[in-house]
DNA sequence: TGTACATCAGTGAACGCGCGTTCACTGATGTAC
DNA sequence: TGTACATCAGTGAACGCGCGTTCACTGATGTAC
């Protein structure tokens, strides 16, 4: 990593940050440079233009959420052969990681980039919508794939289930913004959780196991 | 109603209009002026600064949203005396509340000033913390009531799936807004409203019956 | 009914500040021969 | 090993534009007597 490459990272994160407590017009470069202990002249080196600032902020933050997503799923099929009991364990996983942020969810960047959609061009617009297409296109496969094994309750749509985790929890980080709980989220995707046992599972009352009954639990890394 | 009650409101609605698609920093006054037709010093007559201006757009949003939630619940209790059925057809209704909106839904605001909150003062926050608490405490109270006469199957905390109901339409939203697609709205409510049925029905797969099958449909006011 | 005054709903011009952007320049490091 | 040149990672000063805000003023309507 050269010497530039640290501090367009600094300048990115702290405009991420920005960006997400004040929205994108009220994050000044005089302010990220103030705080990245650089000149003006020393950001335009980096980046050409806010525009290109808001590209290479948006395809950060995608490649850094796709991570957390693939992180959990591929943990939970570790962790149990059955398509359903891996998923729960996904959640629960999900769950975790949300909690587990020091001070609170500081915001999805998609969520906020619709907010102040006039404000950005085609090209951001279209990977924010590709980057949540490509989200529901993974959570609808995983619910397939349960399905083979466990016969839906309810004759719901699964595009509809699949869509519902994005939307718990972009919801959730708005409510836990609102009410300044970070605990709203992690609650938020446990609820959703409910809902996918309560659609899958053949009995009443079945006692899906917890993570932590197989081993997993909130000090696993 | 005064000649200028009538300008203000159209300024009300024109930058409510303009904070949801570009955020609060990048509604500039003299934007919103143009658009309704008057000079800057017309704007300064009503709103003594740019910042009551959001204090009052907030207070006018929170109480049109109540008078959607009020409605539809309302509307719910009328059609059934059950505590379920009344709730599932309120959330059937509000489904068809959401999708009847011409342009699709213009945003939460919410959400957007959650997105936005270093921009705004303690007393504009606080009004957006009242105003969910509110909400959730309400779906809780509805939630109560239902669980005297259908015991609910799962143990799930009631203040949780309460909280849901606003992170469903929340992040349904946020999903509508980046997929271009209004529909999903309604399908997420939908899919909520199977949570709730999955959740107090007694029977696997009872048939619930839909508004429709009791006269209520889309083509109803 | 007329007159005086007050209030309403604005207009028009000017202000200063901060913002994004540009441009010429620079010291440190890397590379070719 | 020394020298020349190129690239990297910035600095410093200046720019003009748009924004929120202020201020003195105004025509129309309402009200008191």
């Amino acid at each position: 990593m050269r010497k530039g490459d640290e501090t367009r990272e600094r300048i990115l994160e702290i405009a991420e940050m920005s960006v997400l407590a004040k929205g994108f017009a009220a994050t000044s470069i005089e302010e990220i440079i103030a705080e990245a202990g650089i000149t003006k002249s020393g950001f335009f080196y980096h980046f050409k233009d806010k525009n290109e600032l808001a590209h290479i902020m948006l395809k950060r933050y995608v490649c850094a959420n796709d991570r957390v997503f693939d992180d959990v799923i591929e943990r939970g099929h570790q962790l149990s052969d059955d398509p359903l009991q891996a998923f729960l364990i996904s959640l629960k996983l999900l769950a975790e990681v949300m909690s587990d942020l020091p001070n609170g969810h500081p915001g999805c960047l998609i969520a906020c980039i619709c907010y102040q959609e006039r404000q950005f061009d085609r090209e951001v617009l279209n990977l924010t919508a590709r980057s949540v297409e490509a989200w529901n296109a993974r959570f609808r496969a995983i619910l397939d794939n349960i399905a083979l094994e466990h016969p839906p309750r309810d004759p719901i749509d699964f595009d509809d289930v699949a869509d519902m985790l994005s939307c718990v929890v972009d919801g959730s980080i708005i409510m836990s913004k609102a009410l300044n709980d970070p605990s709203r989220i992690e609650r938020q995707v446990m609820a959703f959780r409910s809902f996918i046992k309560l659609l899958f599972s053949s009995t009443p009352q079945i006692r899906v196991p917890l993570p932590n009954s197989t081993g997993v639990s909130g000090t696993v890394n």
